[in-house]
DNA sequence: TGTACATCAGTGAACGCGCGTTCACTGATGTAC
DNA sequence: TGTACATCAGTGAACGCGCGTTCACTGATGTAC
C-alpha cells in the first residue's frame, strides 16, 4: 500500500450519501468537512453530467456554500479533479482485490476476476474514468498520490501475471509485457462500451459483465487455432 | 464504401499542409476554401494544444479571418469536431487497410497488421483520438457520416476475423464477439500510451510498434498455458 | 471559570477573460439578358 | 461585349454568459493564561 495524503478520502461505493446539500441558511458558518462535502458534490456532478461540464463554481453552489470556499481546501480547479481521480483508483483497486479475493483458486482465473472487475468498475463509472485516464488533469506527475495510486492499481494486473507465471498457468516471457496485454484488453474494452461505441443487436440490456466475461476469455485461450 | 458527405475532406496524412495562414490583408476578400482551411487548423491546432482547448474564435484567428465566418461553412463548433472526428475514421481505416494489403498471406497475420495499424495511427495521432472516441462529439447519431466512418472502421477488423475463421485460422465462435477482442485490445493499447499511462524503463524511446506487435501476438496465442 | 487573543473557514464583490453565436452590413462573384 | 442584378462569403460589433481566481472582510472556534 501506498500512502495517501488525502487521509480521510472517500472511495467511492464506500461514501456515505450526504443527506442533502444544506441550504447556506440552514447551516453553521463552519461547516466541519467541507472538502469531503465538495469532492461528494462534484463526484455527484460528474456522473451526472460529465466531467467536461465540471465547474468549481457550480460544486460550491451545489454544496451550498459560496464559490471562494473551494480555495480553503483546495489550490486549483485541477486538484480537485486529481483528487477525484486519486479516488477512482483506489476504488478500481478494491474493485479489483475484491474480485480477486472471491476466486481462490486457479492463478488464471484470478486473473481474469479482476479484468472483468475493471471493465464493470470503468461501466460503472464511466465519467470517472474521464478524469483518471483523460486530460483533466494535466501532469499526473504534479500530484505524487495520484501516481501512487494509479501505480497500485496496475501492480494488481501485474502481481496476479507473476503469480500466474509461477504457478505456471500463465504464458511465460516478459511479466510486463503479459500484464500491459491483460491491461490493455480490460482498459480498451471498458473505455468502448463506457463511450458509446458498442451497438449491440437485440433487445435488452447490454450484458456487460457476459461481454467482459467472454472477451477476458478468449485473451486467455488466444484468437488464433494453430498448434501451441 | 459509404458515401461521404464532406466531398473534399482531406484525410490526415493526405493533406498537403497549406503555405502559410495568409494575414487578412493579403488575402481576397473571398477565400476560396474556407471550410478547408478551417478544418485544417482546427486540426493543427488539437494535434498541438489538445482538443480540450479548441475554440472556433482562435481557428479564425489562425486561420486569417473573422470568427464569425465559420458560420458559412459549419452551423456549430460541434459540427466542426464532427467532420474532423469523421475524417479520423476515414484515416484509421486506411492505415488499417493499407497494412493488411501489404500482408497477403495468412489471415491471422492480417488481423494482426490490422490490430498493429490501429495501435500506430493512435499514438501518432492520440488528440485526434480524443476527438473520435470522446464526448467532445455529444450525440454521433446527429452526424451519420461520422457514424458511418467509425462503422467503417470497425467492419475492417470484423471482416478480417471472418476471413480469419472461414481460413481456420481464427478461433471459431460469434465473429462480433472475437472482433470485439481484437478491437478492444488494440484500442486499449493504444489508450494506454496515447495518454502517458504507460511508463517504460530504460533509455529511449518507447518502441510503440514493437509493443504492439508483442501484444497482439500475445492475444493470437493467448494468455493461458494450459491445452487447448 | 472567565477573558483576550490568534487562527482560519467561509463570504461576497470584483477582476479579467474568452467563449459561442447572432446580426445587419459590405464587397466580390458570376450569370441572365 | 456590356450591364443589371441576385447571390452569398466574409466582416465587425454586439449579446450574454460563466468561468477561475483573488481580495479584504467577518464571524466562529478553541486555546493560553
Amino acid at each position: 500500500m501506498y500512502p495517501l495524503s488525502t487521509s480521510n478520502a472517500s472511495v467511492l461505493e464506500e461514501t456515505p450519501v450526504p443527506a442533502k446539500p444544506k441550504r447556506r441558511a440552514e447551516r453553521a458558518y463552519h461547516h466541519g468537512d467541507l472538502r469531503n462535502a465538495l469532492l461528494e458534490t462534484a463526484l455527484a456532478h460528474i456522473a451526472g453530467q460529465g466531467a467536461r461540464a465540471l465547474s468549481l463554481r457550480e460544486v460550491a453552489r451545489e454544496t451550498g456554500v459560496s464559490h471562494a470556499s473551494a480555495y480553503r481546501h483546495f489550490p486549483s480547479k485541477e486538484s480537485v479533479l486529481a483528487t477525484i481521480a486519486e479516488q477512482g483508483f483506489l476504488g478500481l483497486t478494491a474493485a479489483m482485490r475484491e474480485a480477486v479475493a472471491t476466486e481462490r483458486g486457479d492463478p488464471l482465473a484470478r486473473l481474469c476476476a479482476a479484468g472483468i472487475a475493471y471493465v464493470d468498475f470503468g461501466v460503472k463509472h464511466p465519467n470517472h474514468l474521464q478524469v483518471m485516464f483523460g486530460d483533466l488533469v494535466a501532469n499526473h506527475d504534479e500530484y505524487p498520490t495520484l501516481v501512487a495510486a494509479a501505480t497500485q492499481a496496475y501492480e494488481v494486473l501485474d502481481s496476479l501475471v507473476r503469480e500466474g507465471q509461477q504457478a505456471g498457468r500463465v504464458r511465460q516471457g516478459n511479466e510486463r509485457t503479459v500484464a500491459l496485454a491483460a491491461w490493455a484488453q480490460v482498459h480498451g474494452l471498458t473505455l468502448l462500451i463506457a463511450t458509446g461505441q458498442i451497438r449491440h443487436e437485440g433487445p435488452g440490456q447490454l450484458d456487460h459483465k457476459a461481454l467482459a466475461s467472454a472477451v477476458v476469455g478468449l485473451q486467455a485461450e488466444g484468437l488464433s487455432t494453430g498448434p501451441r
